[in-house]
DNA sequence: TCAAAAGTGTTCGGGATACACCCATGT
DNA sequence: ACATGGGTGTATCCCGAACACTTTTGA
């Protein structure tokens, strides 16, 4: 019988550690942005990292990237939060091997305003000039990104990054700066208005959002109809 | 400080075993298969799972895939082998916690012909019939033909899947069974023919292989253009 | 006054879809 | 003879792309 192809073969090697990263997208009306921390422990004291943690035997790796999110981000009613997959080239920890499995995560920026995250130094960065960070993490936010734009490019995925009300102009900037190219004005709105997704609340914005001109048109999302999409699957495409 | 936010925080625990399974899909002619084998150890010998290994310290993720693969199918000219996510949720060793890092693998049926893979107990099964497997391998299964799907929809995945000469018939049954929908002949084939991935090799097919009708013309890739196409982006969709 | 973003319709072309008949092969 | 799959062309529709001018606001 060939090792090769049995399961398990031998025995288990428990000499791996798991750890978890967050890749957490914001977007402020005008570019998309990551987040940042300084790490606190050696190796790399001091270095910029992604939000991290290790996992003990027993977390779930969802969970544990739920409860390390909203550790830092505070309750939110909608997450999207999801796995990309397992790194496990790169960092050597002297007593064993270290197997990184980051999550990434949408947050509404605004919904950091109240939050005390500050003092942990926390800290956005446009996704254009993330700075370098220690391990593989410039990888994993490479990787995060390509997933953020196949996201974009599937589902309304605006929901979850907009605030509440939001101008046409701030959605027209998030989908430039996430398929890195530019729209027609015209035929982005008329795009748009042929699906039920967008409701118009016929306010006009007062200019203090970034992104946000004064005087243009406000709007929301129809969350029933985006609720029907995701049980029928999608049919929209950008 | 809080502990939530930083990397590393405190020390690792190395009690984690690292599991690699694969999910090889193999195409017949006419449908979708799963390639499962007989588990040789405990605690679920004898039942049926995905082809496995643990991994050792030093193992990388993706190699140890490719060595897996070729232990099973034997050298192949080009191997699509693509890591699908960790799963860390199901299985727990009395000795501690195992993470399976499954990735799936795309094979030419054909190439099997010459090789001894049946003394394992390796078979294969239609997608749509796979047995239940030990483990959480059922699920596994299903996120890859998810991730099957995607791929067929934006690449020319057939490359992978076809023996060097085929015919339109294979073609569309490749699609049509990974996508669950039919598609009209004559469409499909406009379709294909106003790209130039297709070489008319202006022969007829004597009906021998699976799915090929005697008679019926036989193509072959235009692997130039595949290359091509790989560097400047996929304009290609189903 | 100037620059930057918002708002608004029409035309054109290409690709997706729908659709029917004859032929070759093997039963 | 019959059933199954192969091969072929045309008409229609919808979506995406291209394109310009006026207004409001803030610097």
């Amino acid at each position: 019988m060939n090792k090769e192809v049995s399961y398990p073969q031998d025995e288990p090697n428990f000499n791996v550690a798991l750890a978890l990263s967050l890749v957490i997208f914001g977007f402020d009306g005008i570019d998309f942005q990551v987040l940042t921390v300084p790490s606190s422990y050696s190796p790399f004291k001091g270095a910029l990292i992604l939000p991290s943690k290790y996992l003990t035997e027993k977390d779930e790796l969802l969970l544990s990237a739920r409860k390390l999110f909203e550790g830092i981000v505070g309750e939110q009613n909608e997450i999207t939060i999801e796995q990309l997959r397992a790194f496990g080239g790169v960092y050597r920890h002297p007593n064993g091997r270290v197997v990184n499995v980051p999550h990434y995560a949408l947050v509404k920026k605004v919904d950091f305003r109240n939050s005390k995250w500050l003092e942990f130094g926390l800290k956005w960065y446009p996704v254009k000039m993330v700075p370098d960070l220690a391990y593989d993490h410039n990888e994993v936010v490479e990787y995060a990104l390509e997933r953020l734009k196949r996201r974009v490019k599937r589902r309304p995925v605006g929901f979850h990054l907009l605030s509440e009300e939001f101008t046409l102009g701030q959605l027209q900037n998030l989908y430039e700066s996430a398929l890195g190219k530019k729209f027609d004005r015209r035929n982005f709105r008329k795009k748009l208005f042929n699906t039920t997704l967008i409701i118009d609340l016929e306010k006009a914005a007062d200019g203090i959002e970034k992104g946000q001109k004064k005087g243009s048109k406000l709007y929301k999302f129809n969350s029933a109809e985006y609720d029907k999409m995701k049980i029928q699957g999608y049919d929209f495409l950008f």
